[in-house]
DNA sequence: ACCAGTTGATTGGTAATACCAGTTCGGGGC
DNA sequence: GCCCCGAACTGGTATTACCAATCAACTGGT
């Protein structure tokens, strides 16, 4: 009875999380500095009395402590203390992922950060198209094709089609020829694969999304960067808007309908203009 | 006379002796990684002997590797090993600051990588202008105005111009309003300013970028998104040419003329794959 | 000879402790 | 009063020991 079998041939992926006691104790002091609990500029507590706190080791604490450094929370001071930053002014990109989160758990972040990441996406991949409609080799165009021929087998299975539609993304990122934006493409990635249940978003609009890519594929054919950069905009826009749509249903399951005036899914017709009423187009 | 630099047996490398022995570890094991001296896929040593090899405690041996597990170079797996990835599927943005170090410092990389990064940076300003014609206020945009004005008075003083300049991009980024776009902005920030010497390329352009910058919020309060992206595409390209031009020289320094810096300014026109460092070496 | 299950050595993960190295700040000497 | 210096914080590193997961070799059975 030592070990049971076990479902070693499922080999599907062992959703749950098994943090590591250093992730959890990043995890939980990042939401304190991002929800705010622990404000900008103030000193945390000392990581003797601070590991004592989280119920960890002192070692384990610096763990989760130069993980929250790297990300730009915190600034470690030799003698000093550790001093809680204003990520708005020092976080990296890769917070968009814990923001995005706690966004979707019926947290305290505002649904219209994932309209911003959405768009972020968004201008990111226009760029991307221009650079790939004045680089791509016939090779590359043509695995490109062949790869959207494949991802219309799995407009059903939503797990399948979302790994393709990463992969299809990859193989774009390379065409562009520019190694920064493929390392930003890895970081966007990273926060994808790392959101469970997203599979969803990506699934809803299989079948449209398909049909954008046949478009931007032609488009990129074409060759005429600037015609490519403005048409994939307008194309990709309403896709995105659905898409946002989606989220935003799935952000009101979690919060389970307590205090339904969290949802602010409104706006999201609208796009993401914060405050300023112009917006959309 | 106060108190006397504790400058005692320091021997080895006391240049720069201000990074902690763990973020040393980190940076010889990401060179060698990034150079392909750990080929991806590799197992490298067990933290014991690895940390013996490095000449540093288990403890801060693990803390450096944990740092590479956050920048997408190496895989832990609890009781096999330590996995080398391969940093262009799964290495984040944060990346290039260290290529774009190796690349000026004469080493491996090829300075072709410090065109992909302007680029990047370029395509990126494009787009946030387009936001920023979009959604500035009035308010921003004479906040802009103004810097602009005060940054006039720093032409001649390279460091405190490139300081200006990085407020200038931030209020810029911050009239964009999208988190996502201001966060990865604090990424390359920090690229930015932990490159030493890196004044130098803000300050040859000084009163060229000035200029540009006039033209930039001129496009802007015409508050036409698509003609703003067109145009002020055009208007940063010479300039970011300019600017490369400068950092090739400056590499050619580092190399002391035996890295065949020459300005190849051409932003990989074909470009093969860059150099695939498979088992070399 | 083969397969299954167990075992054991190796790996990473965490803990506890002690000590080193900067920083801060207040008391004692000038 | 000022300055200096050192004690008491702080984080940084090392050492040691043990827990947990993995994998390979060995074992016993078929």
């Amino acid at each position: 009875m030592a070990r049971e079998k076990s479902e070693k041939k499922r080999g599907r992926k062992s959703r749950e999380e098994r943090k590591s006691a250093a992730d959890a104790a990043a995890d939980r002091l990042r939401r304190r500095i991002l929800e705010g609990e622990l404000p900008a500029g103030s000193m945390l507590p000392g990581e003797r009395e601070l590991s004592e706190q989280l119920g960890v080791s002192r070692l384990t604490l610096r763990s989760a402590l130069a993980s929250l450094q790297a990300q730009g929370l915190i600034e470690k001071v030799h003698g000093a203390g550790n001093r809680v930053l204003d990520y708005r002014e020092t976080g990296g990109v890769e917070l968009v992922a814990h923001l995005a989160r706690l966004a979707v758990e019926g947290g305290t972040m505002p649904l219209r950060l994932l309209g911003e990441l959405l768009e972020f996406r968004r201008l990111i991949a226009v760029e991307l198209l221009g650079l790939v409609a004045e680089r791509a080799t016939p090779e590359e165009l043509r695995a490109l094709r062949e790869h959207r021929q494949a991802q219309a087998e799995l407009v059903d299975d939503p797990e399948g089609f979302m790994k393709a539609d990463l992969d299809f993304a990859r193989l774009l990122v390379r065409a562009g020829h520019n190694l920064t934006l493929e390392l930003l493409y890895n970081t966007v990635q990273r926060l994808v694969t790392a959101t469970p249940g997203i599979e969803a978003a990506f699934a809803v609009n299989s079948r449209a999304t398909l049909q954008t890519y046949d478009q931007l594929l032609d488009l990129i054919e074409s060759r005429d960067p600037d015609r490519v950069r403005r048409l994939a905009r307008t194309v990709m826009e309403p896709l995105d808007r659905r898409t946002l749509d989606r989220l935003a249903e799935a952000a009101s399951l979690f919060a389970g309908g307590e205090g339904g005036a969290k949802t602010e899914i409104e706006p999201a017709t609208k796009a993401a203009a914060p405050g300023s009423p112009k917006g959309e187009n």
